[in-house]
DNA sequence: CGCAGGTATCTCGACATCAAGATATCTCGG
DNA sequence: CCGAGATATCTTGATGTCGAGATACCTGCG
């Protein structure tokens, strides 16, 4: 089956046949990929009234275990935002009722941001409806394809996870 | 090498045992792999004072060939933004003489969009410039990997893709 | 031929994001 | 104990994107 990559990387070595367009095949595919997930999230996440962002702040603090309780610092590198970003969500969020800010007791410039059970409830229907969704995406590959993809963008994404930047 | 996703599948197999959370192992990482590549190219683009919405659409029609023009709904497909986001760029590219309008002589709804010799100019340099960015990303993994890895991915992307949606 | 439904593009308002900088607090060498 | 530099969070202003709707035009059935 042919994709979009295909047909582009096709284009590129008619079109410039001097150069080694190869990185594509991989990179170009995460991309799109990618864009394609973040739609299908958003539907998803609609059946439960929450958009894409809220989910991923929302399970952040549900991953962390009891009393579900994050610095904003903490949950900047675990969703890929920046700061600003991360203080209008907390905004949101608080304004919906789904966590609450408090002050870090160790730290007087710090903030801690904890879920409410409201929001914890919500995070875990959300949950289990994204898992479910997107196991049907991954049907197409064997449990055994799933493990070695998995494996080949570990090593991708790793050096981005370690190597601080 | 750990990443960020093991990180976040123990943390979800502690919090919530009874879920079978491993579909995250491979759709997080793509969704996180995205999120670093769109950093890294925003950096590598700015060595050519180009957005990468810029480069989209600019290489989009680079790759259609000579005349190089699209009508804003290829470009559409393309790049998978909405029809307002497109006529938005088209009208920045215009200001900054990158790309220019065409009536389509064939459909009197219709618009042709052609790259100007400048866009061109840039598209070609700054495809180079990613190319070479890419590479060294990639250098992670053998050509083989580089394969298989191109492989999975398509199997992912392909319905996307060919069943319109 | 005329009209209903489809298509191509653009307009507009709401909103989320980012980058850069401001503020407050912490840390640690001297 | 002090001050320089690091750190944590928030503020601000600009910008890009989306979604829904408007407009103009095409297509094909009856």
């Amino acid at each position: 089956m042919e994709d979009e990559v295909d047909r582009l990387v096709a284009a590129w070595r008619r079109e410039r046949p001097d150069l080694d367009v190869e990185p594509l095949e991989v990179l170009s595919r995460v991309s799109r990929l990618a864009r394609h997930l973040d739609r299908a999230r958003r539907t998803a996440f609609a059946e439960h009234g929450l958009e894409p962002w809220e989910f991923d702040v929302l399970t952040a603090l549900r991953r962390a275990g009891s009393p579900y309780q994050l610095s904003p610092g903490q949950l900047l590198t675990q969703t890929l935002v920046t700061s600003g970003t991360m203080t209008n969500r907390i905004d949101r969020l608080t304004g919906k009722g789904l966590v609450k800010r408090l002050p870090d007791p160790d730290d007087r410039r710090g903030v801690l941001v904890r879920l409410t059970d409201d929001g914890r409830d919500r995070a875990d229907q959300a949950l289990a409806g994204l898992l479910s969704h997107e196991r049907e995406l991954l049907a197409q590959l064997s449990p055994g394809q799933q493990g070695e993809l998995a494996a080949l963008l570990r090593l991708l994404v790793a050096p981005f996870d370690n190597i601080p930047g």
